[in-house]
DNA sequence: GTGCTTATGCCAACACAGTTGACCTTACAT
DNA sequence: ATGTAAGGTCAACTGTGTTGGCATAAGCAC
């Protein structure tokens, strides 16, 4: 069995499955969205991968240590997307804006994918280069060392914990279609006066609201955050 | 077979068990707590579940739909919990301040049933108590309906993704001891300079404030949107 | 107390999950 | 041309959520 993991960089025979693909690394996780997006985020099994792959689910294990190195893989391919889809300007607002709302919709172009791994740290690669790349900029627009590395904690986890919640929902709307959009119409709306005041006072505002994601306030907060420090660092 | 779960409040013949304990929802969702807490975020199932409570593993299915539903129920526990040790004072930001932290704080009380539960809106009667409860502090304020409900989104949205995120970290270092403490060490620490400078510089300030929780700071800065919206439609 | 009804607990079984050990086969190094 | 072992396959294990059928005792009417 697969005691022992190779990494992909060293791989060299690359034998075809029996319905003819080469696996690979990219490959693997490549279909493993596809599934995601297709059954939803508790759809992504090996047998389901294994047939999407035209391979035997136990080839995985050729690629993984298990289902949980998978999802870290998945989760480190949408923060590389995410760092793709990204320029540098050197405006450190600008970038940092831009960097957020990336990783933010790189996880939403995927919500199944996103709600499965957004709540775990992978340490793999292109999450390292994302957290080299944030830490540059507020480093280079001339934060002090602990000023950066607090605001950086704080812009990572809010991101991905936006990014979680928001693909949470956005995952249950696909999955069992504006059910939980009615929830909001059924549940809140009809909620006595007497009991609920503040909530039947806001309701209908409330369903045009919860749709939409908090992120980009919260973001705005945190840059605003950023901008008194350095007026302050800067005096 | 359990077509139709009798609602709490409806429940008469109150039957014990083989091993003679009375069920009751807060019973079981009390003992799936201790259950998540011994055995891990993923380790709450039926059949552990039904052996912790003297019952059969099917006999949950009498109180709750499935175990995604009790997922729901406990999650509406740990609002609710928050929501006890919470008293109001008539300020609006050290009750938001307050309440803010005592949702995250009951998460992280209990970080399995956190990661299990924070991430998903349950609708039940504690979480709706809450959100009444918000909408309360922002309007009595005299934040205008579309203002408060906006804080209101970003505040609840903000608050549960920081739980879940800090409560996955606290649970990962309950499961595995400091194994990710480690990582840190290990991963980021031995990269070298040249390719990533920004992490190399700050290595020693990274691992420090990794086990923090950057919720307090995201907070404060929520609370000051807040204050700044005040002034703006006071004047 | 005597039944009656039925809520509620238990049992056995289902399909499907992740994972592994043993085996086979073919790509590559020599 | 040959040997080695990476990498694919097969079968089987344990554990999962869930359900249909059955038994029993709790509460009600009298």
């Amino acid at each position: 069995m697969a005691k022992q993991v190779v990494p992909e960089a060293a791989r060299q025979r690359r034998r075809r499955t029996r319905s003819g693909t080469v696996l690979s690394e990219e490959i693997i996780v490549r279909t493993a969205l596809r599934v995601l997006r297709a059954h939803g985020s508790t759809g992504l099994t090996a047998r389901r991968l294994g047939a999407a792959l035209g391979a035997d689910p136990s080839t995985l294990y050729r690629y993984f240590a298990g289902m949980d190195d998978l999802a870290r893989a998945i989760g480190d391919e949408l923060m590389g997307r995410a760092l793709d889809s990204w320029t540098a300007t050197g405006d450190w607002r600008a970038d940092l804006r831009a960097l957020g709302r990336a990783i933010h919709a790189s996880y939403l172009a995927h919500p199944q994918a996103a709600v499965l791994t957004a709540s775990r740290v992978t340490g793999r690669p292109r999450e390292i280069a994302v957290d080299e790349t944030i830490l540059g900029i507020l480093r280079g627009a001339g934060l002090p060392d602990p000023v950066a590395v607090g605001v950086y904690h704080a812009f990572i986890d809010q991101s991905l914990a936006f990014a979680a919640l928001d693909a949470g929902s956005l995952a249950l709307a696909d999955e069992a279609r504006t059910r939980d959009e009615g929830m909001w119409q059924s549940t809140y709306a009809r909620l006595p006066a007497e009991s609920h005041p503040n909530i039947a006072a806001t309701a209908h505002l409330l369903a045009r609201r919860m749709p939409h994601s908090a992120y980009p306030a919260a973001l705005e907060m945190l840059l605003e955050h950023v901008a008194v420090q350095l007026s302050r660092s800067g005096t």
